[in-house]
DNA sequence: TAAGATAAGAGGGACAT
DNA sequence: ATGTCAGTCTTATCTTA
């Protein structure tokens, strides 16, 4: 009982990453946020304590959220607290609410109110989340990715970092941040097609939330594109299995840092195609890759050296 | 027709001024 | 703050097998 709530949270969490599996998770008390030291990922619970208060309550509130139907969501612009305390003190489906849920409710309520969103923000975000909506359909990611990266506009938002440029550029960059940092790939291509966004622009606006946020990203894996390009070019699974073996080598001799991790990944694929016998064009994988066959080319250039 | 070569230009990071 | 530099990638065009 005399545990201080810090503790308790801590305690109540695996002391290993979820996401690589190793650790120590760090706590970071300026931000309120856990994290792995080994990768950088942040867990993703702990989002909320952005507001630390809510930390106290994370047992019984955790029992009690099931009961009063719509979960608290980051991707709802008002976390779907919307609805004040009613006079008739009903739930949505018409249940009376009991006197502790109640009181819970105002809590938050109260803290809503705290948190400083004006009414500009609260449509800002409306926005801003209507278009992550739309763009996360396009691309096939899932509503946790959704959460996280509303998660990071609206901290974004919070820094001003959005002031004097357009929400969909932002918001389109936080998805592609939230995409790096769960290492799904996407690349800025697929993300700027998807949003309407020019790629120059995401980028811009991509690098501003890294270095404003003081996000860290896991170095991107080349390994993960090879499913992408291989199955959008017709190589067979063979072949694939070679290039990630190809691609295994070029990281341990250090050539593919700095490089475009799909240029790579292409020019991989294409040398296992002919180690393999496999007929398949520079042109087609390069489209399959979205980069150009001259990149495959450069990139193939210090491959082969490798596999040779 | 596929692949290689070459050149020009964009955009950004590092570093110095 | 601004400019320069090295390096990457893209687009375009020409050549080669």
């Amino acid at each position: 009982m005399m545990t201080p709530n810090k503790r308790l949270i801590l305690e109540e969490r695996s002391k290993y990453c979820p996401r690589c599996g190793k650790g120590p998770l760090i706590e970071d008390s300026m931000r309120g946020e856990l994290l792995c030291s080994n990768c950088g990922y942040i867990i993703k619970e702990n989002e909320i304590s952005t507001r630390p208060e809510w930390r106290a309550f994370t047992k019984e509130e955790r029992e009690e959220k099931s009961r009063v139907g719509m979960p608290s969501s980051l991707a709802i612009h008002d976390r779907g607290l919307a609805t004040k305390l009613g006079a008739n003190r009903r739930d949505a489906s018409g249940r009376r609410l009991k006197p502790s849920e109640r009181r819970r409710i105002k809590r938050m309520d109260m803290w809503d109110r705290r948190s400083q969103m004006q009414v500009p923000l609260h449509r800002n975000l409306l926005q801003a989340l209507t278009e992550l909506d739309r763009i996360a359909d396009k691309l096939n990611i899932g509503d946790d990715l959704v959460e996280k990266a509303a998660y990071i506009y609206r901290k974004a938002l919070k820094k001003d970092l959005v002031k004097g440029r357009s929400i969909s550029s932002m918001i389109t960059a936080s998805i592609y941040a939230t995409c790096r940092e769960s290492s799904t790939p996407r690349t800025l291509k697929d993300v700027a097609k998807a949003s309407g966004i020019k790629r120059k622009d995401l980028a811009r606006s991509y690098r501003l939330i890294l270095r404003e946020l003081d996000l860290k990203m896991p170095v991107v894996d080349s390994v993960k594109y090879i499913s992408k390009i291989s199955s959008k070019s017709g190589i067979s699974e063979k072949t694939a299995r070679r290039a990630i073996s190809i691609l295994q080598k070029a990281k341990d001799s250090h050539i593919s840092t700095g490089k475009n991790p799909q240029g790579l990944t292409a020019a991989a694929l294409y040398i296992a195609c002919t180690l393999e016998g496999e007929t398949a064009t520079q042109k087609a994988i390069a489209a399959a890759a979205g980069v150009t066959e001259v990149t495959i080319r450069n990139r193939c250039k210090s491959l082969q050296r490798l596999v040779s």
